[in-house]
DNA sequence: AAGTGGTCTAGACCACCGA
DNA sequence: CGGTGGTCTAGACCACTTC
C-alpha cells in the first residue's frame, strides 16, 4: 500500500489527500481515532515526519483532531446554532444556563419545480423538493423565518416525523434519522426590506431592514440542504479581524 | 543570544515571539528579508527545523511571507479597497485593467469632543480629532459614505493636503506622510436605512437598506484611525465558508 | 554557481493519557 | 505502565532564485 498519484506532489502532500478522502468516506467514524502515526508511517512507507506534516494540514483544515497521548480523531463539524452567530442577542438569562434557540415549524410540502425552487431542484439534483417553512425564536423572540429545501423522495419522512422528535436544531435529526453528516456550508448574505409575510412572522414593521442568508449545506455525497433564512436587520452583527 | 522566557514553552515558541516582537518593531523593513533559516539556528542555537516551525507560525499568522529560492520576507498588509470586499461590483470594464475606486473629499475639520465624537476620541486618546468626510466611487457609482476620526494634531496635516497628492487610498497616503503602517483592522457589520443625508450622497431612495461598517485600522502604536462607513445594502454581498 | 527555502529521513527524548 | 502525540536534533538531497 504505497502512495501514487502525482509525481509532482511531495509525499505529505499524497498521503494528505488519501486520508482526506477516507475521512470523507466515513473510513472512521466521527469521533473515532485514526491510526496512529507510526502505524501510517509503516503502511504508507514514509517517515513518522512526513505523516506528521500530512495530519497537521488536515487538522488546519478541520477535518481531524490531535488529543496528545490519545490519538488523532476524526472531527465532528459543530454547526448547531450556527445561522445565529450572525445576529446579536444578549443572552439575558441571568442564570447563566445556555439558551436553546426555539423553532416552530410553519408549513411542510413536497413541492414540483415551480419557479422559486428552481435553483434548489438543481442544487439537490431532484425535480421535487420538499419545502419546509420554519420561525427560530431566540428567548421568545422571533428572529429568523427560514425557507428549507430538501431533495424528495430521500427526507420524506420530515413530512410526517413528530415536530417534537424533530427538535429545535435539524442537523443532529439528519444524523439520528437519515445518516447524513453536515460537514461543511456555505453562507451569503445580502439585505433588503421587509415584505408583509416577514413583517409579520417576525413582529416588525413592513419596511423594516433585514438580512437574507443564503446557505448551502454539503455532506459528503454533495449538497444536502438548501436554506434562505431572513432575519431581523436590527439583530445583525458581525464582527471580522483582518491583519 | 540564546532564547530565555517562559521555559515552559517549548523553542518553537519562544522564537516565534522574540521574532513576532522585532516584527513588530520594524527591525526588518516591510518587504525586506529576515534572516536565513541557517543564520537564525546558529544565532539563537537552535536546529534549523526548530526555525522553520517558528516561522512557519508567523507565516499563518500572516507576518511572513517565504519565497522559494529567495528568503523570507516581512509581508505588507493589503487592506487597499479593504472596504470594497463587502460590495458586490461587477467590473464591467471589458478591458479587463483594473479598476481603482475613487474618491471625493467632501469636508474636513477638527472638532473638539461633541457628542459623536467622544468614541472616536476615546480610542484614539486625544481629546480633540480630525473628521474627514469622503465619498467612494465605484467606477463612477457612488457606493460609500465615510466619516473618519484621526487623532489631532498628529495628523493636522490631512487638513490642508492637496486631494490630489492624499489619493484615493488613506493607508499607503498615511505611510507616506506619517510613516504609519496598518497593520490590523477590525471591521463590525449592521444594517439599517437610508437617513435624508445618506440617500443624497449614496443616490439612493430614503428608507432604502444601507449596511454600517465600523471599522477600528490599529499600527504598533494603537489605533490609528477610527471610520464609520455606510453603503448601499442593494450592493452588499458577504460569502463565508465553513467547515 | 552559490545560496535560499522545501522535502524527507532516522532517531532521541519528553509530556500526556488511559488502563 | 505502555502507547500516544509533541519537541528537537543532525543531516541529506532537491527545487528554485539570483547573479
Amino acid at each position: 500500500m504505497l502512495l501514487d498519484g502525482d509525481h509532482r506532489l511531495p509525499l505529505y502532500a499524497r498521503l494528505r489527500d488519501v486520508l482526506a478522502t477516507q475521512v470523507a468516506e466515513l473510513v472512521w467514524k466521527v469521533d473515532e481515532a485514526i491510526p496512529t502515526e507510526s502505524e501510517l508511517s509503516s503502511e504508507y512507507g514514509v517517515s513518522v515526519h512526513t505523516v506528521r506534516k500530512a495530519v497537521e494540514q488536515l487538522v488546519n483544515e478541520g477535518l481531524l483532531e490531535r488529543r496528545h497521548g490519545s490519538g488523532t480523531y476524526v472531527r465532528r463539524p459543530s454547526f448547531h446554532n450556527s445561522l445565529f452567530r450572525w445576529f446579536n442577542f444578549e443572552d439575558t438569562t441571568q442564570s447563566g444556563h445556555k439558551t436553546v434557540p426555539e423553532s416552530r415549524l410553519v408549513s411542510r410540502e413536497v413541492k414540483a419545480a415551480p419557479l422559486e425552487t428552481i435553483p434548489a431542484t438543481k442544487l439537490l439534483r431532484s425535480t421535487e423538493v420538499i419545502h419546509l417553512e420554519r420561525v427560530r425564536l431566540w428567548s421568545g423572540t422571533p428572529l429568523m423565518l427560514e425557507d428549507i429545501y430538501l431533495p424528495y423522495p430521500k427526507f420524506q419522512a420530515v413530512l410526517h416525523d413528530d415536530e417534537a422528535e424533530i427538535g429545535p436544531l435539524l442537523y443532529p435529526y439528519y444524523e439520528r434519522r437519515f445518516s447524513r453528516l453536515v460537514t461543511e456550508v456555505e453562507d451569503e448574505i445580502s439585505v433588503g426590506l421587509a415584505t408583509e409575510r416577514l413583517s409579520e412572522f417576525l413582529s416588525i414593521e413592513a419596511g423594516a431592514p433585514v438580512v437574507q442568508i443564503d446557505r448551502l449545506s454539503k455532506s459528503a455525497d454533495g449538497v444536502l440542504e438548501v436554506r434562505r433564512a431572513y432575519g431581523r436587520g436590527d439583530r445583525f452583527r458581525y464582527r471580522v479581524k483582518m491583519s
